[in-house]
DNA sequence: AAAACCGTATCAGTTATATGATACGGTTAC
DNA sequence: GTAACCGTATCATATAACTGATACGGTTTT
């Protein structure tokens, strides 16, 4: 079962766009795998205190993207191949940073700067 | 008057919000500076081709936390010290920052892992 | 078979965001 | 002074996001 753990309820974007963020993050880390299943819509909707439509909708959105099955009355389970955890990967390593790039670039930081910016809040390597 | 040359309208987070983020950038970057003055509600809205009321959300807000000033009939003007320059920059720069951090922590990057991506996204230094 | 889940669907209601139009009175520039 | 601009306010409208409740039928477990 994916754990939703380390989930915080963020403010800014949608609840369900965090859901789905959270998932595709978790396969990138290698931490959600093929196969792996899904909790249900009324189990995570209790677990992070929202409204299931809204868990439901993040799940539609997945399904969409090819990055669940669901199959109506059973469990939903991840289903992503070796090419689509790459594709998800790069994707989201590379707007994630291009973003914070661009803040720090608005900013007026020197890349040394904001690296060493970044280095200084991350604080001991990991 | 500030410049809003390389004002992008984004996607995902609402219009007056990357405003006002706009506008701490450019207080953080030095670009915008105290006594500067702002472009009109109706200018600036015809500027990004959004809504007049959208714009003076985004100056309300900007108002209420002493960043700007606004008289009726005149222009309104930036009104920062030094003191709130100090703290607009280490609030900006420190969450912007930790935001990237923890994606990267989410998807499994170590910190020298997400520096090293961060440093080759950048490209060459400026 | 029955109970316990599950995905799915629908209804209503609220809040936030954004648009569009218009108006009033104050300030500034000519 | 008057025209042009400005901040401010108020309507109405639309859509997105979220909540809350409820229901139907399929699957899994016992």
């Amino acid at each position: 079962m994916i754990s939703f753990e380390h989930f915080i309820l963020e403010d800014g974007s949608p609840i369900y766009a965090q859901i789905i963020r959270h998932i595709k993050r978790g396969i990138t880390a290698g931490t959600i795998k093929n196969q792996d299943e899904m909790p249900s819509r009324r189990v995570l909707s209790a677990l992070l205190g929202v409204n299931p439509n809204t868990v439901q909708k993040a799940y539609r959105l997945l399904e969409e993207e090819k990055i669940i099955e669901s199959r109506s009355g059973a469990k939903s389970y991840v289903t992503v191949n070796s090419d689509q955890v790459e594709k998800i990967r790069s994707q989201l390593l590379e707007s994630d940073t291009r973003t914070w790039i661009e803040a720090m670039k608005q900013m007026g930081l020197s890349r040394e700067g904001a690296l060493r910016l970044a280095e200084k809040i991350w604080g001991t390597p990991d």
